[in-house]
DNA sequence: ACCTGAACACCGTTCAAGT
DNA sequence: ACCTGAACACCGTTCAAGT
């Protein structure tokens, strides 16, 4: 067991207070503290608390491509790998929300450019590739595929911000997100 | 002219600075200076920051279910009301991005409850039986209705919501919201 | 190189008064 | 009924030192 660095800890600490009371509970005090160093100890490590939440997003990225790749190799038909992936993806929104909007909502994150943009490009693509295998097998529409990825992306997107947002209730149709997901697929799946 | 309660002054000026700089310009200070009053005399007229900004998205929650009442009464067909709704939806979102995270992604907004939440519960009724007329047309799939608004809602709110995030450059398939909305009601319509 | 304590400006909120 | 000024606790950030 490699000792984790004082900025790996500040991460972590920020994940973990994102996960337990949302954005509005990761003040770099707190963060310290779980950490045991003082208030201002991160700034040693980043340039301030959006750089913070930029290291937390750009290692769950990181996470999300590996998770994909995994999904690639695996012996499931293509339009399987499609639903793992967006299976993970709706996992990760419904247990980690407040993470899950700074990965796919915050707009203070989307415009910091540099590694974490690329992790992001990277993620987004390792799921585009996955559509469009179940686009050569015939199991979703022959549209161009960066539309596809867009609209099923955005549709899911959508189910899992309105869970985290507190709106599912008032959508009677499905009270949870993988009903809504199953149900889009079914709808646009070549018939 | 009637002459506006400090209270609408209040609403109005959150509203504004809202769109002007999101939502961390909207300081109740701000607000207050916005409207010539003392740093706390928005205390006057609501409990917190919180209800403050719960009185604009109730503001706005009424406009839409107006703007669906006159779409409805149109003569339009049943498929061109529920493209005109998305439309005015869609331009409200581009238009005023702060304000519609407001409505329909804030957490905290989405637990108010009271007046707030039957304004919003109306504007989705009124969306819903919308719907419901472009399904009774043959215009849309026959499905529960209830299932169907909320998948077509939640796909145009996913589109909204990564454009405000600043995520919809990544989306190659489609620079804005409408042609992903009309790329799913193409995809899902009856063939 | 990394950390600490003091300090600054800003914010939401409360309180004691004022008209 | 509505408003004001002072005050409090909290936060991000900066700075001057310390090892």
């Amino acid at each position: 067991m490699t000792a984790m660095s004082t900025g790996e800890k500040l991460v972590d600490a920020a994940a973990a207070l994102l996960d337990a009371g949302g954005d509005a509970a990761v003040t770099l005090r707190a963060v310290a503290q779980a950490v045991s160093v003082s208030h201002n100890a991160p700034y040693r490590h980043f340039v301030d608390r959006a750089s913070l939440l930029g290291s937390v997003a750009e290692r769950d990225f990181r996470t999300f491509s590996a998770t994909f790749d995994e999904i690639s190799q695996s012996d499931r038909t293509p339009i399987g790998k499609v639903k793992a992936a967006l299976e993970s993806f709706i996992t990760y929104g419904e247990k980690h929300p407040a993470r899950y909007r700074l990965l796919f909502s915050d707009p203070d994150i989307a415009s910091r450019g540099g590694s974490l943009e690329t992790a992001a490009m990277e993620t987004f693509a390792k799921f585009s590739a996955l559509i469009a295998g179940g686009q050569t097998a015939g199991q979703l529409p022959n549209l161009p595929t960066a539309a596809l990825t867009g609209l099923i992306y955005a549709a899911v997107h959508g189910l899992l911000d309105l869970r985290a947002g507190g709106r599912m209730r008032q959508e009677k149709g499905f009270s949870n997100v993988l009903a809504g997901t199953t149900l889009l697929l079914d709808l646009i799946s070549p018939r």
